[in-house]
DNA sequence: ATCTCATATTGGGTTATTCCGATATAACGT
DNA sequence: ACGTTATATCGGAATAACCCAATATGAGAT
């Protein structure tokens, strides 16, 4: 009962960055079969549309997972709370962190790397300060979402 | 040159959830005597325990990467973009999300479990909507932050 | 009760992250 | 030049995250 759709694919080529393969699964159809029974008289194709059209530029998710992942992690959260109160050398930070030289050092180049802090060489030490005060208000909001226990 | 130092261990617990083992590795002397070439007269001990005191507490910081980790994929940043027009039902997401039936599952759980989204049952289906409007502000503040291309 | 369908969970193979010792680089002092 | 020191990068083992087919659960419908 559940049949073809007209699949709405690659309208625009902004979504390059998904790397799924639709072609050999099927799990467009099963969607379609419940939305089907979601609404009794509805264009199937039309609402598929409207669906893909809820899709964002692959560019700025990209741009997105690669911030948040660098905010997924203890050490480096850590490293930017510490740098509220302004810019640290890397050694001020390892002490911070409690964590082995180089293993601070990866945190900071992932941190830079995903734009949340810019250095300052001056001599032989590097200085770590946050790209933008936008850092701690994200780190803010992190903070403030209600994260339910167990699980 | 570069002595011991007076370690400001576990003035309070609540940094419970640093998992690292201090006592066996140089992390600190060898951090410090960085310090000490940093600053010329200064007391070291003192401003070890300023650093420290720059650490958050643990509990906070647990949220912060739980939600972090959260956003920290395409596919779950897709499904929150998705939804700022509104809830949607697992079906509807799947279409969005051009994935199998149970990646969207885990993927939904995953967003559930960090705060982000809540569900409300209707017969058997399930709709997923944005917990609160604070996740939009953090997809907005991480679409923001410039990544430095290339790497 | 039984069947169907929407969604959730499980198992496990694959890939990505993390950690950290060892080594490299780069700037200062002598 | 050389040694020293602060930081960066490499290698690879341990750990976590991801994807998805198969299976389980739970709410109608018959």
């Amino acid at each position: 009962m559940c049949g073809e759709v007209d699949r709405p694919i690659e309208k625009d080529d902004a979504n390059t960055s998904v790397v799924l393969d639709m072609s050999s699964d099927n799990s467009l159809e099963e969607a379609c079969c419940a939305l089907e029974s979601l609404y009794d008289d509805i264009d199937v194709d039309e609402t598929v549309t409207a669906l893909t059209e809820r899709r964002r530029d692959g560019s700025t998710i990209d741009g997105q997972t690669t911030v948040f992942g660098a905010l997924a992690n203890e050490h480096r959260v850590r490293a930017l709370e510490a740098l509220r109160e302004g810019e640290l050398c890397a050694c001020e930070l390892q002490i911070v962190l409690e964590a082995p030289q180089s293993t601070v050092a990866t945190h900071l180049r992932t941190l830079r790397d995903a734009g949340l802090v810019k250095t300052r060489k001056k001599g032989k030490w590097t200085y770590y300060r946050v790209a933008d005060t936008a850092v701690f208000d994200l780190l803010d909001l992190g903070a403030a979402v209600d994260v339910p226990e167990s699980e």
